[in-house]
DNA sequence: GTCTATACTTTGATAGAC
DNA sequence: GTCTATCAAAGTATAGAC
């Protein structure tokens, strides 16, 4: 059995991903957790702000266990990119457009208007750009380049969820993680100019 | 001396594209546009909403207006797009990182809520990708590959605006603008694994 | 600590004088 | 067509009974 606090965080990462920070309501958010109103401001004194940050930062590691899972479901690195990236495409299709990043559009809402909020979601992406960053190269992206293409395919995958969720179509994020491909396999090659030999099961474009 | 519906309209695009939809009030836009309340009303009898999908038309076109003036700005392809990621840079930065794409925040915040203004903005980044894509063929990328490079690009510069504006740093717009710029070189290339020759004047990075 | 009732502000929107 | 006054509803937040 979950607790109250931890319920009302649910609800709140929930309905702020699909509507944003603005347009959730205090309200919306303890009835969807099932707690009654005054348990909020008990468990969240500094009021919405706080709950915000408190949600932003959670979904931010949520989020990251999941990039870890799908980077671990594959031995090669270009197959966790992969999986990754249809990961999200799949969740974003069944959630009906609604589901992307847990805290993109709240990031764009409060990035001038809360410096509170606004350093919570820098902190998230800068989790993720690093955790990335990591992972790419313990996989073999020489060390200067690592941060570089982390920040890359996050980008890629932020505006891809932007234009998909606006088209209700998935031809950015297909785009998007054909584009993160490449860039690795350019990344994982010895030399500038070279070819790199595309790693076995992989489903690796030309371009 | 410009009318007043054109005053509303400016108003809202500039408060939206800062604030977002949710965030801004009919009022403050009104008063931002020196505009009596019930004017907006009057020429806007369909109320917000209304007012958000002339909003997200018009700043749609300008934005057009700007990448096709970037893009003339140089004689070559890579001139043209390393103009455009650096203006976007530059305005960024020194709008204190509250101007960057006009819709992008809108188009988050309704994409689940309201269908009108969620077609408003598709209809926006298709007439975006559109024009890239005719401005990607006419230098000489091939058709096949236009699009996609177009979409790429438009997936980069929209995830990058995310990451910095939450940063208030503009590493990711800088790391977009090397990512698509090497991207263009390789789709400018004669064929697969051969080296593209780095056109004359434009600042091209090695991957 | 849980829950209800309510205070206070702001919202989008309308009516109607001029 | 311009402008003011106002409405009903929803917003965040608080007080206080239990």
């Amino acid at each position: 059995m979950t607790g109250t606090r931890q319920r009302i965080i649910d609800a709140s990462a929930t309905l702020m991903r699909r509507q944003g920070y603005e347009a959730t309501g205090m309200k919306e958010i303890v009835t969807a957790a099932s707690a009654p109103f005054g348990s909020v401001y008990h468990f969240f004194p500094g009021g919405k702000e706080q709950l915000g940050a408190e949600t932003i930062r959670w979904s931010g590691a949520e989020y990251a266990k999941l990039l870890a899972a799908a980077l671990d479901s594959s031995p090669d690195l270009a197959g966790g990119v992969r999986a990754f990236f249809d990961g999200a495409a799949e969740y974003l299709v069944a959630t009906g457009y609604a589901d992307a990043c847990p805290i993109a559009t709240i990031a764009l809402e409060v990035s001038s208007h809360s410096e509170v909020l606004r350093q919570a979601c820098a902190e998230v992406f800068e989790m993720w750009a690093n955790d990335g960053a990591r992972r790419l190269e313990a996989g073999g992206v020489p060390a200067g380049a690592a941060r570089r293409l982390a920040v890359e395919m996050l980008a890629l995958l932020e505006g891809a969820f932007v234009l998909c969720r606006a088209a209700r179509d998935t031809e950015a994020l297909r785009v998007a993680a054909d584009a993160a491909l490449a860039s690795l396999a350019a990344a994982l090659a010895p030399g500038p100019g070279a070819a790199a030999p595309a790693p076995p099961g992989s489903r690796q474009e030309e371009r």
